[in-house]
DNA sequence: GCCAACGTTGGC
DNA sequence: GCCAACGTTGGC
């Protein structure tokens, strides 16, 4: 099982609307990298849910409950999406100005990759994640 | 609004 | 196949 993170625009996706859907397919990634990312998501994986732009936080996490399929948004075969799921909400978001700010994970794909919206998160990464939201 | 860091395109 | 020019993303 792996973890992984996506990014989304509040403006154009934002969390309140992935919780009010439920369910959706995350389309919209046109970007080899990305896209080879959601196409090595397995279902049951575990999905971030970060607001970038305004906000600049890590605020739900979400499972994906669907593996690749073509993305119903473009004719081109090139581009896919997964369906996910909503799983929780953080109880406090994790800023991305906090998570430059943490020795622990200086490491992640976050940083070191700014630009790529759909990433890999480390195991660890992630339970750090999880527990920093839950600590405080 | 600026700019760094990439990714893509197209001429050669 | 290289690289300059251009486009995009996303933080500040």
């Amino acid at each position: 099982m792996k973890y992984w993170l996506v990014k989304s625009e509040p403006f154009k996706y934002s969390w309140n609307m992935m919780l009010k859907d439920k369910v959706t397919y995350w389309d919209g990634v046109r970007n080899y990298q990305a896209r080879n990312n959601l196409k090595l998501m397995k279902k049951g994986d575990l999905v971030l849910f970060y607001h970038s732009n305004e906000g600049k936080e890590i605020v739900g996490i979400t499972k994906v409950v669907k593996e690749y399929y073509q993305d119903p948004t473009t004719e081109d075969e090139k581009w896919v999406v997964v369906d996910l799921r909503v799983d929780k909400t953080l109880k406090r978001p994790i800023s991305l100005k906090e998570i430059k700010g943490d020795n622990n994970l200086k490491d992640i794909g976050l940083i070191r990759q700014s630009r790529l919206s759909v990433m890999e998160i480390k195991k660890e990464h992630f339970k750090y994640i999880i527990n920093l939201s839950n600590e405080k």
